[in-house]
DNA sequence: AGGCTATCTGTAAACGTTTACAAGAACGTT
DNA sequence: AACGTTCTTGTAAACGTTTACAGATAGCCT
């Protein structure tokens, strides 16, 4: 079989001897003669034809195609997002087209600027620092978007959030119930949308509980990636040693693990440690972390289907979704904790 | 600022008074009177046009996206991938397409027939398993492909791989340079492409050491991932204690460590451990893993850089390039075998 | 048989660009 | 002043589809 020479409606039309209109219809199923179905069906597979994404795209409107973009490719919890995203899309015949952005809100601009190129039908943005600018393009974009994370209020988008204050709140809970009682918390850079909100729960969950919260107990990474936490859990310890952690992700939380193991303290039982994301690597962890499942997964399909909604019905009504966190127990937090030295 | 309505390049044109074809000129920087370069450029702004991609790839014949497929996005080798594959051809103007296939080599077909469609103007791909069908329509596709992987001798494709071979064999000398003598091997599926290539290097490997393979140490994972490499551990564990284990994958390895310390063993105390791909994983692990680095980012970017090449050049001479795996030794496998009992 | 409807098919326009071509303007040269 | 260059601009065709519209053909009813 020789290199596919590119063919087109016309050659096809030639082929089987009818107006090109006929092939078009016969290949959308559209109805036709069975003389005509039959003879432009046989010209079609003869020529090895296949239709041109481009010229359709043009035509009619769509390019079957959504973007999703996501302020950090590395984390695990965007992968896991990218991969239902991919995968509920593409049962509507939908591909996925990637825009990693830096995470800063300019990068999220330009994108949207571009996205008015239309080369997408729609787009799934997770922002991780939400600036008024930003809500405001976001408005007068031409084209369906939805938000994974939380916006400010009174911004009418289509958007899924998780309730991270809630899930603090149940990392809080479940440590204090394994009577730990000097409960720290290791947050991302508090600019940003999820630090924000994950530092609120803590502070209120811990204040619910009457749990007191030492001055030298919250820290925060530069950053929501695993180098970060590094420091950020080195400049914890070497302050205040408390018996538990909650950390708001779950590479935060491993790079605390490896710094406590490394002072030669246990976890869990020096310390319990408490994750955010409850990703992969929550499972992988040694010992296994205990992490609060913000819905990540559940939050990406809820988003996809709000934007194929939307796609097919543009005038539907905004939706906003929260989605409730759970917690997965594992390990690094059952059992009290050690009696010190004594 | 109202919802941007679509503006086209006749509207421009006819504000600023020009052809659209002066309109097109203009925009995409071909000499023009100073006199029209303004009054386009006002008229453009003044609408806030975009020109519509669609359209323009249409005309020009170029997509300006390049198509990615990898069998498991899961893998946070696969991810890494992506990420650098994405970052080189951005640079270029390329917009990344992900193409998620299951692994199976008709899923790779498919995704072929598909990109005939033309929706990019390249592809990427890395294949888990290489059919004799899916190198023949390789060979016949109409556009630019590049694969990251090893290819049966003689196809002539760009093409991008490790030297696995190597790469275990670094791992083999260096635990037996740590004194370690029974080198166990857990292996993925040895159906594909990466499976066999890594089992080849390990018997010659140890081979070349005149190191003896004892009948049970080697197991195969069902699959590159944690869980199948919980099993693998178990079984091989079960039967038969080595002083050190190399692993086909990261998370072969990873899962291989927490066997070892459920069981109460030590890493690298009893058992020492090497992992493959170096992947992000390895520097979470705890303790942290000595990896062979198959240069995924490194073949991402070579990919990359080759397909770029040949959309600017399509009569370039294939290439073939073998990148050089180097060995990334971290706590896993650092210091002698810890004296048994006794 | 006449007319009405239903079904099928072809003609042609349209989607929003880029670009070959030709016409026109400006200018220097002899 | 006539001519050749060079530069600028507009006209129109083209990319490969989809689809509104109108003709044509066939079927049905009275």
């Amino acid at each position: 079989m020789a290199m596919a020479k590119k063919s087109t409606l016309v050659l096809v039309a030639e082929r089987a001897g009818v107006s090109i209109a006929s092939v078009s219809r016969v290949l959308n199923g559209l109805p036709a003669s069975d003389r005509v179905v039959e003879s432009v069906r046989a010209a079609a597979r003869d020529l090895g034809y296949v239709p041109d994404a481009t010229a359709r795209s043009l035509k009619v409107g769509k390019t079957e195609q959504v973007a999703l973009a996501v302020a950090d490719v590395g984390n695990p919890v965007y992968v896991a997002m990218m991969h239902e995203i991919s995968r509920v899309i593409a049962k509507d015949g939908y591909r996925l087209v990637l825009s990693s952005t830096g995470g800063a809100a300019q990068d999220e601009i330009d994108l949207l600027d571009n996205l008015n190129r239309g080369f997408a039908d729609g787009l799934i943005l997770s922002p991780l620092r939400v600036t008024d600018d930003l809500v405001a393009r976001l408005r007068e974009s031409r084209l369906p978007i939805v938000i994974i994370g939380s916006l400010p209020d009174g911004v009418e988008l289509d958007n899924v959030r998780a309730d991270s204050v809630r899930g603090v709140g149940l990392a809080v809970k479940h440590l204090a119930k394994q009577g730990r009682r000097q409960i720290a918390f290791i947050n991302g850079p508090i600019d940003t949308v999820p630090g924000a909100a994950r530092l609120g729960g803590y502070l209120r969950a811990m204040a619910k509980r009457e749990l007191v919260v030492h001055p030298d107990a919250q820290v925060y990474a530069s950053d929501f990636t695993f180098k970060a936490g590094l420091e950020a859990a080195e400049s914890l310890i070497s302050q205040f040693t408390p018996d538990a952690i909650v950390c708001a992700n779950d590479l935060l939380a491993v790079a605390a693990m490896k710094v406590i193991t490394r002072r030669g303290l246990s976890v869990p039982g020096d310390i319990a440690l408490v994750g955010m994301d409850d990703t992969d690597i929550a499972e992988l962890a040694n010992p296994s972390l205990t992490s609060v499942n913000l819905g990540s997964v559940a939050r990406a399909r809820a988003a996809a289907k709000l934007l194929l909604r939307r796609l097919n019905d543009p005038g539907a009504p905004v939706k906003q979704i929260v989605i409730e966190p759970r917690l997965t127990i594992r390990e690094s937090s059952i059992g009290p904790a050690q009696a010190a030295t004594s």
